[in-house]
RNA sequence: GCCCGCUUGGCGGAAUUGGUAGACGCAACGGACUUAAAAUCCGUUGUCCGUAAGGGCGUGCCGGUUCGAGUCCGGCAGCGGGCACCA
């Protein structure tokens, strides 16, 4: 480079650090409460920390920075905080690889990530930074684990958990991969353990009523939710068992196929299965079975509908002297209803496939309006569709929701059933038999049972002396940590060694960023002044678990007295992830960016051999398809306004976005230039504005305003993308500019500094930078943002398109707000439009004002 | 299987309540400046016919509503996502 190119070169480096540092000093970003100011608290879903930044998190962050620098500049006092999602496996695998204590990576990583982040620019308040792993975080969660157990917010059962046998711990259901540990490569057991569940199930309904008021919440994660939480409206029945004093209760939400039941089943896991299996050694092989298979979706999805006849018959509930067989089957949950079911093979698939493997009978009692009775038939699929009742007594005729109506009625006249509502929201199981997380604040006593950790000894913090050298749970190895006596009776017990599930602390930082250093959990007035969050950001993928804990945690919090509201994401937005073109060799290794050049040709080849490179699609940006970028090495190169601006441009927030060498390259170009305009004319002095423009000078004020206008609503609906554009066109206009007279030179001046007040929210250094070249005393982070002139945002004259039966034939130019007779008058004397029109009836003329003329002729 | 979403040039994508399709960016091509290169600047770029003026066709496909459809309605296809023995 030049000596003379440096001078109309941007410093990055210089630049950007200076202001880093300027906001770092001055601490314009750390907010307390201030009752006169409206509030707006924007977040970003906290990073794991991983060990070092990547493009998805350089994504997110920018976004929630421009909403944060946005909305600062129009007044809110913004709470923008960081923080680490800080416990979970990742740290305990490095224990067992590296050697190093998971404390001490997670915190290296910490240190490395908070100083990546720092370099990007962020608008955060770093005085309220916290780490989940550190025990002044995870004591009060400690606490609140208390307060739920009074308030039965949390229990504790026996329950099915996937077992490791080779590294002797339990996995999550995606570590089991066909069956297989995804460690150890071991065939997965079921087990049951003792456990600590969360009473999520309690919130079910209001969970999925309050769905709707989340306006501001993507519609795509509201149903992901809404099915989640799968609210099924249905009957109990009770089935009396042929020889015995017992009955057999199954849930249906299909009463209205009651007359055409051919068969029970029951869940393998169902007391009545254990206890039929007592002296049948058939049964109890099948119920192992069952077992087996139970824990993979991929074996489920295969495994082929099984029963096992019992035996015992049940009678039909509505029809006398009429007996079914029961069945234990593997395709019954006993986690869902009440474990058992009525098979009704000619309306169900399920039960249609099971009828015909062991030959049970077909009844049809819907049949489509316009069919037969006495020949429908059922064949190999069930007719699941509305219709008409038949062969069912007192509901022949119906349809299927009077039908419906009609049975419960029965039923519950003569008390053998009523009507339930199931979902299939399962209980928040967030026992972890693991090192690197809460510890669980519970005593476990051989009289006393489990008893509640004292207050006073929290927090009950992690063992640091343990080790990672054989497989299973170290703080259950460690020598003393839970050797502790009973609060209640004094005897010898042990601690709880199970730690909470990291979905815990995630489920509340948002309120404990309000006040991060109180004793309690949360301060009062902190949490009622921030709270709720007004805009949150993060990726899909935790549209359901980590949103629905979090809205569940909230609710739990309230009915503790924590806090007063229910949802604790007002706005939510789902950003895209970051893609890239992946590269493999000629043998299938896959390569890096970084080891591909272009070649002469345009064709992609290696840098180090020139060998050929096999070019695969875009997709996201992952270590094992090599296909990443490091943001470091990106802001080390064009600094972090560049990226930023990359990240915004183009791709719609929501949607992917494609990481090319050419697109940050055109950013980087953009910053230059943008430079090197403000560089040409800062020279020219501020000035009092002109009583006079030209029409030209007017046509760029009228463009600059409507630029402040229309970046403000693209801020505000997420569209960063269209707000770039604009400013590209505003640029394009400014930089077309001569500022030979005074006129000129105001307007440009005008032109140039809102132009560097739009940016600031998405380059806040260059925005800064400029800023003062422009000879701005007041700094940008301290500058209201501009406000469109309305009246300057009107345009003197429109372009109007003139259609002939709706095909283009002319535009016009008119005078905004023309009459409709002068419009149509200029309309038919442009030649192509009278030529067109040569011979022909006009019909019927369209006006709309501003916009078209459309003539019809006959 | 069920539920959602998407489909616009070579590419990413624009297009208020139906009203000039392709803004803006990228890539490509042509040119200027330069000893040369980089950088920068100017121009062209949906497609087909035509030397041109001009015209035809164009928003996944088929149909409909309308003066007018990328936008609304019905059907189909492709792609992506979520859930999945949930009775």
């Amino acid at each position: 480079m030049t000596s003379e190119s440096t001078a109309t070169r941007y410093n990055v480096k210089e630049t950007e650090s200076k202001w880093q540092k300027r906001w770092d000093e001055t601490g314009c970003f750390n907010v307390e409460i201030d009752p006169e100011k409206p509030k707006y608290y924007v977040l970003e879903m906290f990073p794991y920390p991983s060990g070092r930044i990547h493009m998805g998190h350089v994504r997110n962050y920018t976004m929630g920075d421009v909403v944060a620098r946005y909305k600062r500049a129009q007044g809110f006092n913004v709470l923008h905080p960081m923080g680490w999602d800080a416990f979970g496996m990742p740290a305990e695998n490095a224990a067992m690889e590296q050697g190093v204590h998971p404390g001490k990576w997670t915190y290296e990583n910490i240190a490395t990530m908070r100083s990546q982040l720092c370099k990007m620019g962020l608008a955060l308040d770093w005085s309220r930074e916290l780490a989940t792993c550190h025990p002044g975080y995870y004591q009060n969660e400690q606490k609140m684990f208390l307060k739920f157990l009074e308030h039965d917010l949390v229990y504790r059962r026996r329950s099915w958990v996937n077992w490791d046998p080779v590294d002797n711990t339990v996995l999550a259901n995606e570590q089991v991969i066909d069956g297989l540990g995804w460690r150890s490569g071991a065939a997965v057991e079921r087990r049951e353990l003792d456990q600590w569940f969360f009473r999520i199930t309690d919130f079910s309904e209001e969970l999925l009523e309050d769905l709707k008021q989340l306006e501001r919440w993507p519609a795509k994660v509201r149903v992901m939710q809404e099915n989640w939480i799968g609210r099924s409206e249905g009957m109990k029945v009770w089935f009396g068992l042929e020889g015995r004093d017992d009955r057999l209760q199954v849930f249906t939400t299909r009463h209205d196929t009651i007359f055409g039941a051919t068969f029970c089943a029951i869940s393998a896991d169902h007391p009545l299965s254990s206890e039929l299996a007592e002296g049948d050694a058939d049964l109890t092989a099948f119920i192992e079975e069952c077992r087996a298979i139970g824990t993979t979706e991929a074996a489920l999805e295969k495994a082929e509908k099984r029963g096992y006849d019992t035996g015992l018959r049940a009678r039909h509930p509505l029809i006398e002297g009429k007996t079914i067989p029961v069945f234990v089957a593997n395709f019954v949950l006993m986690e869902y209803g009440t474990g058992a079911i009525y098979g009704c093979p000619a309306h169900d698939q399920r039960d249609l496939d099971f009828a015909r493997k062991y030959d049970l009978d077909v009844i049809p009692v819907v049949i489509p309006a316009d069919a037969n009775p006495d020949e429908f038939e059922v064949a190999d699929l069930a007719y699941t569709d509305d219709g008409v009742h038949a062969n069912s007594e007192f509901i022949n005729g119906l349809d299927l929701a009077d039908a419906k109506e009609a049975v419960a009625v029965a039923i519950e006249n003569v008390d053998i059933g009523q009507r339930e509502i199931n979902y299939r929201l399962r209980d928040w199981g967030v026992s972890r038999q693991r090192y690197w997380g809460c510890p669980i604040p519970i005593i476990n006593c051989k009289d006393c049972g489990t008893v509640p950790a004292p207050e006073d000894d929290l927090p009950i913090c992690l063992p640091d002396d343990i080790d990672f050298d054989q497989p299973g749970n170290p703080i259950d190895r460690h020598p003393t940590w839970k050797n502790v006596d009973c609060p209640k009776c004094g005897a010898a017990a042990e601690r709880e060694t199970d730690t909470l599930d990291t979905f815990v602390e995630s489920s509340w930082y948002f309120s404990r960023f309000c006040s991060p250093r109180a004793n309690e959990p949360v301060d009062t007035a902190a949490i009622e002044y921030w709270m709720p969050v007004d805009q949150y950001i993060g990726g899909i993928e935790h549209a359901i678990l980590h949103l629905l804990y979090a809205r569940f945690f909230t609710r739990a919090m309230k009915k503790c007295g924590y806090l007063d509201i229910a949802e604790p994401f007002e706005g939510l937005f789902t950003q895209g992830m970051v893609c890239h073109e992946t590269y493999r060799s000629d043998d299938g290794e896959w390569l890096q960016p970084t080891q591909i050049e272009s070649g002469s040709n345009g064709v992609l080849k290696r840098v180090e051999d020139g060998s050929p490179v096999q070019v695969g699609r875009s997709e996201k940006m992952s270590k094992s398809k090599k296909n990443v970028v490091d943001p470091e090495d990106i802001i080390a190169t064009y600094g972090a306004d560049t990226a930023r601006w990359f990240m915004l441009s183009d791709s719609p927030p929501e949607r992917d976005l494609k990481w090319t060498d050419a697109g940050i390259a055109g950013s980087w170009r953009f910053v230059n230039k943008l430079w090197r305009l403000v560089a040409e004319n800062a020279h020219n002095e501020k000035m009092a504005e002109p009583s006079l423009f030209n029409k030209d000078l007017r046509a760029v004020r009228q463009q600059v305003h409507q630029t402040i206008n229309g970046v403000t609503q693209d801020l505000e609906g997420f569209h960063f993308n269209r707000s770039v554009a604009r400013i590209y066109e505003l640029v394009n206009t400014l930089s077309n500019m001569k500022s030979v007279d005074a006129a000129e030179q105001w307007v440009l001046r005008e032109g140039l500094e809102t132009m560097v007040q739009l940016i600031n929210p998405m380059m806040p250094h260059l925005a800064e930078e400029l800023w003062q070249q422009l000879g701005n005393e007041t700094p940008l982070f301290e500058t209201r943002w501009p406000q469109a002139d309305k009246s300057l945002m009107v345009q003197e004259t429109v372009t109007i398109a003139v259609q002939i039966k709706g095909k283009l034939k002319a535009t016009i130019e008119l005078a905004h707000d023309v009459d409709q007779e002068t419009a149509e008058a200029t309309a038919l004397a442009e030649p192509a439009v009278a030529a067109a029109l040569e011979g022909k009836t006009v019909n019927r003329i369209i006006y709309v004002p501003n916009k078209i003329i459309n003539v019809v002729h006959g």
